[in-house]
DNA sequence: CATCCCCTGTGACCCAGTTCACAGAAAGGT
DNA sequence: ACCTTTCTGTGAACTGGGTCACAGGGGATG
């Protein structure tokens, strides 16, 4: 039932089975909201198929994608010990299904397997190391180079020498923070440099170790 | 021994008593490094005397401070249950005292009281949300909005009306994530405008109220 | 009390990235 | 095929903040 992949392959095979036995699924199509940034929450979730974006909303509505969610990656863990408002917004990319558990049925669960509250905990632990490198990315690193840091890193799950990114620039800008023109200019000289170039469904990578020399991976 | 306010007093008695059972006490002189981000570390530890600041580095030195933690504080949750390299380095503000406690310890007492679980990860949880918080501030907010949220920050723990902010212009550019130059030519414009002004030992807030507005917290 | 060091204040200039404004290319819908 | 919408590409102008450069102020310390 659930993959072998992301979070939740790291995560014990007790966990697995736990979010198995106690969770409960949910569908979502294209567009779906799942929570909203502000939402009480108080319910964990893993991911089992399509995807699941995580974003921020700033008041006058500009929004800072942080990150893309697919099979096997739990995303919720904040809300789960330390019930409040969610600290972001999950909605449904493509049509996907999500296990829901909840707060109480969790913590019963754990009554039963407490060793189980640490792979919780390292779960929470990874999230933490994750925001902390966006932060400091955001901080010290200029636009191209947090550019190709989120391309290489929504790329990383494909297989292929020369994955495509589908994925339209103005969402890139969003994951970058930064405005849909100036990631255009990145990529037009990327283009003409033959890092990257238009591909039919998106933007194909076609020179990887570039691409990793522009996310300047030594830094930070 | 551990002081009622802080993190800790959000935490249980329980958790509490925990710390002064299985912790040692460490003391710091002014600038002594406790840890370095990249450090390995599987440390807990609370302050109970003096203030410990927090912050990342970036390769070419630069730096951004998170945070100073004052008694009551608790930091190292990451690297608790996940241990690992630290995400930042912690440093002590004049001489200060923490208590610490090694990962198989603290997991040996909470095997006799699992419940504290909970508790250190509402810890963690807390802490996720505060960073969620910088992350998004950092993204969308102009920097005098971030220089006066950090002033209100840094003097919250003062019980006087008008409290003087014993910091550097340059500290608090580590903080706000910018230079000393920007930092004090937008100071000088409040201080015309009588929202803060020098005062012996540090910089004084005048006018709360004023320096609210511009942390526009209705934002975000 | 002179010197050194670190602090504050400011001005001149520069630059990355934003804002605005179009034009052309793809991609759906019907 | 045709129309609409959403994408991409690019220029011009603007601007927040960085960089550089220097002047003046305290406190410490000899």
């Amino acid at each position: 039932m659930l993959p072998d992949t992301g979070f939740l392959s790291n995560a014990s095979q007790g966990l697995r089975d736990l979010m198995g036995r106690a969770a409960t699924d949910v569908t979502l199509a294209d567009g779906d909201v799942l929570f909203d940034q502000g939402d009480e929450g108080d319910t964990l979730y893993a991911v089992t198929e399509g995807a699941i974006e995580l974003s921020v909303l700033s008041r006058e509505g500009r929004k800072l994608s942080l990150d893309i969610l697919r099979p096997g990656d739990m995303f919720g863990e904040i809300a789960l010990f330390d019930p409040s408002v969610r600290t972001a917004s999950a909605i449904a990319v493509g049509d996907t299904h999500v296990l829901s558990v909840r707060n109480a049925d969790l913590l019963r669960e754990l009554r039963r397997a407490p060793e189980l509250a640490v792979d919780l905990v390292k779960l929470a632990g990874q999230r933490m190391r994750w925001m902390n490198r966006q932060l400091s990315e955001q901080v010290f690193l200029p636009m191209p180079s947090r550019l190709a840091r989120k391309i290489l890193h929504l790329t990383e799950h494909e297989k292929t020498d020369h994955p495509i990114l589908d994925m339209s620039q103005s969402e890139l800008a969003e994951f970058v923070g930064a405005t849909r023109e100036a990631v255009s200019k990145t990529l037009s000289t990327w283009k003409k440099r033959g890092v990257v170039e238009n591909a039919p469904g998106g933007l194909k990578i076609s020179d990887y170790s570039a691409l990793r020399a522009m996310a300047e991976l030594d830094e930070i």
